[in-house]
DNA sequence: TTGCTCCTCACGTCACGTGAGGTGGC
DNA sequence: TTGCTCCTCACGTCACGTGAGGTGGC
């Protein structure tokens, strides 16, 4: 179950103590059998908590149907749910596509840097050196132009 | 310069006991004083947290230049690990991708049971109903099409 | 003098990792 | 009988959160 899912025993350990996972049975020794549909529960909390949710905020997911009287009151508020996911995910997104302007941008500036010849600026007063554009990108200030 | 970052004291400290930050000074009664290189700093931090970095990888990154002989040496070496960064930020990118598909998916499927009529196969047999399309989305089955 | 903010311990939390020592099952 | 895998504690780790009790500075 553990190496199916790319997870490790002690995960799926975690997650039963945790209540999302329910081993259907055990052998005679404690060992646990697991379903085939208690696979697919763990590959999709796996997913969700790749994408920076808690096992709390997975918890609430799984336990919509329990928790909804009627099928119309579940799927409705199950929806409600997953549009709020979906925009956390979108803004998730955004911020990684922002920081990856960020870090392509530096690399770029400091692509000029490559034939840095024994400068005496470096490593110091690299700020003062021609070769740096005054494009003010904050993250090529602190991670090249100054030190300490 | 915690509000000023939108993150809180606590973060700041422990920041600077991890070796990232350092308050330029003291007042005579304790308070940290940060420069403005410092602030830069710490938003450049936060950026690469959300982005799933640990403090090491970070700390990793903040340290090039002082680990570096020339100038040369420490752009070659920046660009190598912005670029192994980068590719870390494309690969999360595609896995939130991936998982809003399946939860947008999801949704559509589950559209069809907003006008659910008190079904006897609710809560636990909703894989039988005929609303249920077989397109095999694993995340359907666990979220709705069976229960326990 | 009065608030508000900052200070330093120090314990708590979340989601696991990592042995320590023991058993199951082919 | 021999490996390999699984079992249960139980302590460790990472990145902070959250009081407890005290001080600074306007």
């Amino acid at each position: 179950m553990a190496r199916r899912s790319g997870s490790t025993l002690r995960t799926v350990r975690f997650y039963e103590e945790a209540g999302l996972l329910k081993p259907q049975e055990r052998t005679e020794g404690g060992h646990r059998l697991f379903t085939d549909c208690e696979l697919k529960k763990l590959n999709l909390i796996s997913d969700l908590r790749a994408a920076g949710f808690s096992l709390d905020e997975i918890k609430d997911l799984l336990t919509v149907k329990e928790q909804s009287p009627t099928g119309a009151h579940a799927a409705s508020c199950l929806m409600e749910k997953l549009d709020d996911r979906l925009a956390t995910i979108g803004e998730r997104i955004d911020a990684l596509q922002r920081v990856r302007t960020v870090l392509s941008n530096t690399k770029e500036m400091v692509a000029g840097c490559a034939a840095c010849d024994h400068s005496p600026l470096f490593p110091t007063r690299c700020g003062e050196c021609e070769v740096m554009s005054e494009a003010g990108e904050p993250a090529v200030d602190v991670l090249w132009k100054v030190d300490r």
